[in-house]
DNA sequence: GAAGTATGTCACTATTCATTCAAATTCTTA
DNA sequence: TAAGAATTTGAATGAATAGTGACATACTTC
């Protein structure tokens, strides 16, 4: 799951063009068609708002201060005019960032996804310990037991970060695809059947417990 | 606590804003309305000065000149346009930089935090040995090998500041593009590559050791 | 405990990504 | 503004890693 993001904008066209994208996009996708609607759609917690400054009952810049002390993620607001971002100016920084239309579409899920990995770097604590001896650094993408680090090549880390940041839950093969590939259709289950079996046998080399438990006919699981 | 944060701006909603965002980076916040109250307001010894340009009692440039000779603290200032900018450049009053509205606040904190960072590093120990022989200079920009300078151009030793002060760290391109030239958004990746490349053939002339290792298919990281 | 299905293993091939070099572009500074 | 320096680009190369398919082994159910 990419994220939740809350589009708030009065024209429909705009909000379903922006609603397919960012559900290709593999986002969370909630839409409000106006300030009011938007009010009520925050209880759904979004990790993102994409915010247009012109609507007819509350404008966006309105909205956003009236926000902002009880939601803390970051707002983009989308600007339909030059005018509009002379508001803005005077009105200055209330959001996070700004992109005047016409934006290019790539160019605005370029920004949701920076803002988004910002937001998500900061919260996430980047060394875990699983027992006494076995740890995992995620920002130095490294395995250590008992101090030593495990040597890993990029998908097999990839695979044990997926596993280890939820544990005990079962991926079926193509959900653990899906996450540690970013793309789904898996066509050779095999594929990562051997990464298991790479991953199992330098485990085992530096005699650290096996977490990567198999869940007979479905798929793996990280041993809690 | 990462700092003390001085903020002078007429507009109440500005001020608040910003209040709320620094201190939830962390920081201790002293506000001010206006070019008065922020003379009075530097007894509280910022470690940092946050400055409107555009304020009816004292503008900021005045207020920045007026000041600097017993503030040594670094100096932002705010522009709400364009022609601002260029008056501060003709200006030159002292100020470490300026950032033009509408900004991302995002942009403004890292911004504010380089700064600390630099100034900070200039009052402490700048100088930090990696093991007997290799130590880099972050005050001077200078890497030492054996007591010999490795001479380095500015994106290079821009690198290996960001890798070198989070060793262990693995950094994708993105990232590393992004602390370095300070700007998201990566075309093309042979950007950073090359300047690897050229850091790792100045290291190999000095014979040193090759810090900065290659992780595959993700990144590069500064080795512990 | 035999049959059938899912998973594990291995050697090999295909693919991806980092590096390199040369050349173009941008930035500095005199 | 021109010369020189620094940075960026693009294409070719080769090494590191990922994927494949055939076979072996293990588990499960009847």
């Amino acid at each position: 799951m990419a994220g939740k993001i809350l589009i708030v904008d009065d024209e429909q066209e705009v909000l379903s063009m922006l609603r397919r994208y960012f559900l290709l996009d593999g986002y969370e996708v909630i839409t409000a068609t106006g300030g009011q609607e938007a009010l009520q759609k925050l209880a759904g917690m979004p990790d993102i708002i994409l915010l247009d400054i012109n609507m007819p009952d509350i404008d966006g810049l309105s909205l956003c201060k009236s926000i902002r002390d009880f939601v803390s993620c970051p707002i983009l607001f989308l600007t339909a005019n030059i005018e509009d971002s002379d508001k803005i100016k005077g009105f200055s920084v209330g959001g996070d960032d700004y992109i005047v239309k016409p934006f290019s579409i790539d160019e605005l899920g370029a920004r949701v996804s920076a803002h988004l990995r910002r937001e998500k770097r900061g919260k996430h604590k980047s060394k875990v310990f699983f027992d006494n001896a076995f740890a995992i650094d995620y920002a130095e993408r490294a395995v250590y037991f008992n101090g030593e680090e495990i040597p890993l090549l990029k998908k097999e880390f990839d695979i044990i970060e997926v596993l280890s940041q939820n544990p005990g839950q079962v991926f079926d093969k193509e959900r653990l695809y899906e996450a540690a590939w970013g793309i789904d259709g898996l066509g050779n289950n095999s594929v990562i059947a051997e990464h298991i079996r790479k991953i199992r046998a330098k485990f085992a080399a530096a005699h650290a417990k096996q977490y990567i438990e198999t869940v007979w006919g479905v798929g793996y699981k990280w041993q809690k």
